[in-house]
DNA sequence: CATGGCTCCATACCTAAGTATGAGAGACGG
DNA sequence: CCGTCTCTCATACTTAGGTATGGAGCCATG
């Protein structure tokens, strides 16, 4: 495998962080990730995975439902609500039905009683990593899209808006009380703007950006 | 024009469907959704649902995890492999962890442990029915996109398919190795029969059909 | 065999879109 | 007060898109 191919400083190897208070449990889970690969960091409460600098890195959490201080669910509501939406897989010695669809319902890839086997448990972060993966390459696609938009002037969304909802440029013009050679300008800046190579693409940046969901 | 949508004379009430070995149970049940209003229909085993012929109408499936004949795992299993997309809410009396995960997993709304609060499972079922309200009515609305894509000739949907992705009449037109105007004209026939107002329009059917997925 | 559908192209014409250039009105900071 | 920026529009021109009409060959269905 390659290992630095381009100038990025901090590789972004995706990360299984783990949380758990039991010393043992947390080494032995370090030694599984490690043998087949994968970066590890290990804490032993929710407030220290927090003040880690790098836990919005790429990757998936590993973690008991019964922590020190903040219980695992709480945990889980905790980041939902503060948009850090890293995958995560539960474990839990002392758990029931109750508790695992709380957390299912509540996003978690995976649930799982101890023991469990150690292939359940890398199945599991195989596929909260490729979710983890999957999100954040969406979002990176609309991030940018969200840039321009934002570098775009009030007109000129305006005019993005209803071109790509399908008006003529008449149309647009009669709208917003403009001369249709203003609108063409308009729509000229936001195709540039906006780095959209044609009105197709406009119309799915639109789209992304839900530029037609409200009203 | 509009025959075939509207059809339907029996009322699309959503209903809720249980299944459960347990006499008592079902009409316990019966009598609970009745009582907030819905349709209800009980059944007995999986076979028995199976066929009715109102088995799918819209509406969730109230089931017991351990069903006479299949379990409801592998029930709900054989449902969503039929492109029967029911939303189902699990009961169980014996139930474990990996049991309920593994439901969740697939897709169900909730997983109740009897004995359960009447409220508990009157939230689940209208969670449900508002999934499936949800799930039918996009459906419903790429359906008649899919209907129009179908009566496309396949050099209509060639032209529809660059044409969406940004491409020029006169690129299309070398890329199928036509002549320009004969591009116009697929462009055109294809525009009216998809039942599109504007290009905007065509694009975002080609989104919802997805025609620029499999690159 | 005839009819209709799909494919393909041409000519002609019109509308819509896009670009370039210039310029006026109002705002804002230096 | 001046330069500059945004918003606005005009004129002029080019390119792209869209439609109508007509005609050709191909093929399957009845």
């Amino acid at each position: 495998m390659s290992r630095a191919t381009t100038q990025v400083p901090s590789a972004p190897l995706p990360t299984v962080f783990v949380i758990d208070d039991d010393e043992d449990m947390r080494s032995a889970l370090g030694n599984l990730f490690r043998s087949v690969g994968h970066e590890v960091k290990l804490f032993g409460s929710a407030a220290e995975f927090l003040q880690d600098t790098s836990s919005d890195a790429p990757g998936c959490l590993v973690l008991d439902v019964r922590l020190p201080g903040m219980s695992g669910l709480d945990f889980q509501n905790k980041l939902a609500s503060t948009n850090a939406h890293i995958p995560i897989v539960f474990m839990t010695g002392h758990g029931d039905i109750p508790m695992s669809v709380r957390a299912m319902k509540a996003g978690a890839v995976d649930f799982l009683t101890k023991p469990f086997r150690d292939q359940d448990m890398l199945d599991a972060v195989t596929r909260a990593i490729e979710a983890d993966r999957s999100r954040r390459s969406s979002q990176q696609a609309s991030s940018g899209v969200r840039d321009s938009y934002g570098r775009l002037s009030p007109r000129e969304r305006e005019v993005m808006t209803l071109v790509t909802r399908g008006l003529m440029n008449k149309q647009v013009a009669h709208e917003l009380g403009l001369s249709e050679i203003t609108v063409k300008l308009y729509r000229g800046q936001a195709m540039r703007k906006m780095g959209a190579g044609s009105l197709a693409d406009l119309v799915r940046m639109a789209e992304l950006l839900g530029l037609h969901k409200s009203q």
